[in-house]
DNA sequence: GCCCTGCCTTGATGCAGATCAAACGGGAAC
DNA sequence: GTTCCCGTTTGATCTGCATCAAGGCAGGGC
């Protein structure tokens, strides 16, 4: 199969929100493979608070999120729940191999996916390696970001769980919309419950140790979402994380 | 490149400890990338305690675990550890692209691994789709457990925790010496602190609600390793896990 | 305006597991 | 045999977070 310089799916272009990520599982692709994709794909979305899917259903699809937040969650039967990862715009849901959802995955705020249907998909890898390829890092890097959770999950404090989330959404925020220099602002993309569920907490000690952050001077709060963290440094010796920390979420 | 019936790397066979997950990576290998693979291949092996690698040292190889046990722990500055996860014969450790260490990989008990120079191990799996399906097949089921171990490590209690640990150690433990029936027995490769540092725990807290199991009749115990499970429903019932909960570790 | 509802904060209390401390037991060296 | 050492057990106490409970606040419907 003949390498070409990188062209972008129609779709990815339109939907305005491609991010690296995900392009470049297309980057390489030629046109035939290109109109095999688009052949396959379609939209679908949710309202906030939806479920797009529950663990155990049958699930003939992958799917990237295209624009909004789901989050992927496990429940015990008595209710405890623990959410293991975070959908953002690009990211990949789904498991080439594999007929049934491991995870509820729920929308938290309006959502758009464009899903591929599951068995051309495959079929689609099987041939075309530098997808398979791009899928393995792309899977190694979520590895490697549930790794770095399970520290935090099992010997963080909660003050330092707390300023790890703020630091990684602060970090992907910054990414995403560079700016010049100054404090980072952003809207927090989750409830106290979500970002309890996350962090192995109760919502309460989450609004404790937020309200805490705030009255040290480490970060400012409009309203209940809206967060400016005046020293990133800070918020990262806070978190515990050593000086690097680049959380590949 | 054509399939072919399925073909056994020498050094597996040689080794005595080849599984069906490793040595499906290269049952569709034919002669030319088993002799490729032949060239970049060579082992290493390590006595108990002793560390493979350090997490940021420059690593040029990937291996995998021919026989023994190793751990891979992240470490806070402060000391705190989390085991992020355990390489049991036929896993595989390292990632093709990447040039550095991201955990500390230690030896719990001797270990010898067979290792593959990173370099021609990436030109050749860029050439072997059917291998970079394999891995990331490996991936997707790590990752799997990885979000298995954030759900206990974030929800459940410490009689939970061990619970779950005997029970994820006890099923690896018949599938690879299937057995008649009754009692499953086997020696924990782990020590206390180390049965610690991977639920998030620590030793006293292990060393006690070991002992409750045994005191409840869930487990018996003869010297400090060796363990007989009585009853597995009911260790799994202990365990919190939904009935059917096959961890892919 | 009012009330309702969903989300959040704050306070009081309880408990699981951490911490500190001491002693046990089995294997290895001598 | 004795001693030492390491992993482990057991006990006493402390504490961080969960739990239970009561408001607070902002937005939407009427």
């Amino acid at each position: 199969m003949a390498l070409r310089e990188p062209v972008i799916l129609p779709h990815l272009q339109d939907c305005g929100s491609c991010t690296i990520r995900h392009r470049a599982v297309c980057a390489r692709c030629d046109s035939d493979e290109l109109a095999r994709l688009e052949q396959m794909k379609y939209y679908r979305s949710f309202q906030a608070g939806q479920t797009v899917i529950w663990s155990g259903d049958r699930m003939d699809f992958v799917a990237s999120v295209v624009s909004g937040i789901a989050t992927l969650t496990q429940t015990m039967e008595d209710g405890r729940r623990q959410m293991v990862g975070l959908l953002l715009p690009s990211d990949f849901v789904g498991r080439p191999g594999r007929s049934t959802a491991a995870y509820d995955v729920t929308a938290t705020t309006d959502l758009l996916m464009c899903c591929f249907r599951k068995k051309p998909f495959e079929d689609l890898i099987l041939s075309t390696p530098h997808i398979s390829q791009r899928l393995l890092e792309m899977t190694l890097d979520e590895l490697d970001a549930a790794r770095e959770w399970m520290l935090l999950l099992g010997r963080k404090t909660a003050r330092e769980k707390i300023a790890s989330l703020l630091a990684i959404i602060a970090r992907r925020d910054v990414s995403l919309n560079p700016r010049k220099s100054g404090p980072i602002v952003f809207d927090l993309p989750l409830t106290r419950e979500e970002m309890a569920d996350y962090l192995g907490l109760t919502l309460e000690t989450v609004s404790r140790q937020v309200s805490a952050l705030k009255r040290d001077g480490v970060i400012s709060l409009e309203g209940k979402r809206h967060v400016t963290v005046n020293d990133f440094d800070r918020l990262l010796e806070v978190a515990g994380d050593d000086s690097d920390g680049g959380y590949p979420v």
